[in-house]
RNA sequence: GGGGUGGUAGUUAAGUUGGUUAUAACGCCGGCCUGUCACGCCGGAGGCCGCGGGUUCAAGUCCCGUCCACCCCGCCA
């Protein structure tokens, strides 16, 4: 064990000391960041978590040390004793960029604590890596400073999260991770039971029936930062475990809920970021943001909207053109975007948003650029077939002028959305429409009255929308029975910049409609009982209307940080394909464990 | 499950119609250097071209398969 930190504690970080300390003699810790030696001079800058000091070694203090100095290198951890100098007084000029750039240490004592081997890449700000390289090497990762600076952030952003909750009166309290595997929803990972074999737990995939019963139980305001597992497959904004603040309260309405929330983020934009939001947010229903947007997690940072010309077309008898009647014959949709002629493409480059539509999963884009006065297309396949009527129409329904060229899609809803949002997303960053960078926009809307339930074409039944346990809006429980699909939800998501960041519902708290709910999913009595038979009897004993709403941590940090991906806000995070890369799980496991819980491996 | 992009030195990349010894920058190693802070100068080492097969006189380059990473669709109540 070194004997230097008993001698020598350290007294500083590497981002206090400036001229006021000049003669101090002071010990500083932590890594070297860059060398640079000069023969008679040696310079190094020690980093820590604070920031960097520049440290001299001269023959004149101590020929020996000096001479040590040489064989320091790149991340080797250290500790250094010294005199606090002033640079120019030594002959120096000051570095601006460092907050100690006027000052400098005079070493007089050195330690190694640890040296380092060759780095597989450089610890520095900005690198140009590839990922798998960094995760391999994550500790060297971390140490970079836009990485320390995002778990600072997330930090803030934990703590300003549990000050507020704990200010208007909310309790954290724990719940199990180990669940009742329940399926339908998102697919669950399995841990074996020893104890019960042949049994399972699931990893909890939320909070969500633990926290209802807390509002059961009387407690009446409750939150929780809380990991949440779901084996789905990943993406840049998914990972299988991430974090939730779960959040639910008993005797209020969406708009408590949703005021609570803004709360919440006014104190973590100022908290984190020092920025200051305006409430209440915008809100906008599902149905408008479907219909402008073709998303329910709309980007409203840029326009680019969608313009629906399903009707206006029904009503021309599709002027005339093939591909529109026989979209319409099988109740397809059409839509249609707008690019100005202000952003004018090239041929070639309009070319290119073909291949975004199929990777999308589209067939194609339709296109027409609007010539003399409104009143002609050029460029499109629809020119030659087209009524002069429609044309007309569709330029005046899209507000479209010479020049422009009006982007169409066509076909089942669902697949007209994917495609035109995502290629009004690809075209706000192609275009350069969505500011980035140090001037950032922040927009926060609710998405509002989401339906209740989606029909699953495949499965020919109906599926939760938001979850089960989501209250109809006021008198659509009428509706239930009859026509599920046309029931609206008291559902609510928050959407910032493009992002759900957060989604919520008034819960149900009457065991009749919830039943109804089950049975319009189409779950069997036995099933309920089988399932959630623990549910709906603790729905029996004097249940508090209540609600709430669950934001993903890790995306709001990731967002707020600036970062292009989840992974640079969790510390050790899993692969595309759910991998631990640097442990190295999943991994197999001894037999003998297996037998234990009596599960067979097929070969 | 499907589509796309990529994998060449420690790192990031270049590598022509297949053709001698696979380049460069940074990093690394050695030397010089008393005011640098992207220090500078001189010298040097470093390669299973992701992996496996095939075509060919000859493959980093062409073909087939496969693995890995990233992005997207599906999926994620």
């Amino acid at each position: 064990m070194s004997e230097f930190l008993s001698q020598h504690p350290r007294t500083h970080t590497c981002n206090q000391l400036t001229k006021t300390e000049s003669g101090n003699e002071v010990v500083l810790v932590g890594w070297v960041q860059g060398l640079r030696d000069h023969g008679g001079r040696r310079f190094i800058d020690l980093r820590d978590r604070y920031g960097i000091t520049q440290i001299v070694f001269k023959p004149e203090t101590d020929a020996k040390l000096h001479a040590r100095a040489h064989e320091l290198r790149s991340e080797w951890c250290i500790g250094v004793a010294g005199t606090v100098e002033d640079r120019i007084g030594n002959g120096g000029s000051p570095n601006l960029k460092l907050k100690t750039g006027e000052i400098e240490i005079n070493a007089n004592q050195l330690e190694v604590f640890s040296e380092a081997q060759a780095l597989p890449f450089m610890v520095e700000d900005h690198i140009d890596t590839h990922e798998e390289k960094r995760l391999a090497h994550r500790i060297l990762d971390l140490r970079r400073k836009p990485m320390q600076d995002n778990f600072a952030l997330r930090h803030r952003v934990v703590q300003a999260t549990r000050r507020y909750f704990d200010k208007n009166d909310f309790l954290e309290i724990e719940t199990p991770m180990l669940v009742k595997y329940t399926p339908g929803g998102a697919r669950n990972f399995l841990v074996p039971s020893r104890l019960v074999p042949k049994n399972f737990f699931a990893l909890a995939e939320s909070p969500q029936l633990f926290k209802q019963m807390f509002m059961m139980s009387g407690f009446d305001r409750y939150f929780q930062i809380v990991k949440c597992f779901r084996d789905e497959d990943l993406r840049g904004d998914r990972q299988p475990e991430f974090t939730q603040i779960d959040v639910e309260m008993s005797f209020v309405t969406e708009k408590d809920v949703q005021a609570m929330s803004e709360g919440l983020m006014v104190r973590i934009f100022q908290e984190a970021l020092g920025v200051q939001l305006q409430t209440p947010l915008l809100r906008m229903t599902y149905d408008e943001a479907m219909d402008r947007y073709g998303c329910d997690k709309p980007d409203t940072r840029f326009g680019l909207e969608h313009i629906d010309l399903t009707s206006l077309l029904s009503d021309l008898q599709s002027g005339g053109v093939p591909l529109f009647e026989q979209t319409l014959a099988n109740k397809g949709m059409i839509k249609a975007m707008v690019l100005p002629k202000a952003h004018e493409l090239s041929r070639a480059e309009l070319d290119k948003l073909e291949d975004v539509v199929k990777q999308l999963g589209g067939q194609g884009l339709g296109r027409a650029k609007v010539a003399e006065s409104g009143t002609a297309w050029t460029q499109s396949p629809f020119a030659k077939v087209i009524s002069a009527e429609a044309i007309k129409a569709i330029n005046e329904k899209c507000l479209a002028k010479d020049g422009d060229v009006i982007l169409m899609q066509m076909g089942r809803p669902k697949l007209v959305h994917t495609v035109l949002s995502g290629l009004r997303l690809h075209l706000g960053a192609k275009l350069g429409l969505i500011s980035n960078g140090n001037q950032t926009t922040w927009n926060l809307l609710w998405i509002t009255d989401f339906p209740l339930f989606e029909y699953d074409e495949n499965q020919k039944t109906y599926a939760a929308a938001h979850h089960p346990f989501t209250s109809p809006k006021m008198g659509d429980e009428n509706l239930l029975k009859e026509n599920p699909g046309a029931c609206y939800a008291k559902a609510y998501d928050l959407v910032i910049n493009g992002n759900e960041i957060g989604g919520g519902s008034i819960r149900i708290h009457d065991p009749v409609v919830q039943a109804k709910v089950f049975d319009a999913l189409g779950i069997s009595k036995e099933a309920q009982e089988e399932k959630f038979g623990f549910f709906l009897k603790a729905l029996c004993y004097g249940t508090p209307p209540h609600g709430g709403i669950a934001f993903g941590l890790d995306r709001l940090c990731m967002l707020l940080s600036g970062s292009q991906s989840i992974r640079d806000v969790i510390a050790f995070p899993k692969t595309q394909r759910g991998v631990d890369v640097l442990t190295g799980a999943p991994s197999p496991v001894d037999t003998k464990q297996l037998r234990e819980l009596q599960i067979i491996t097929l070969p």
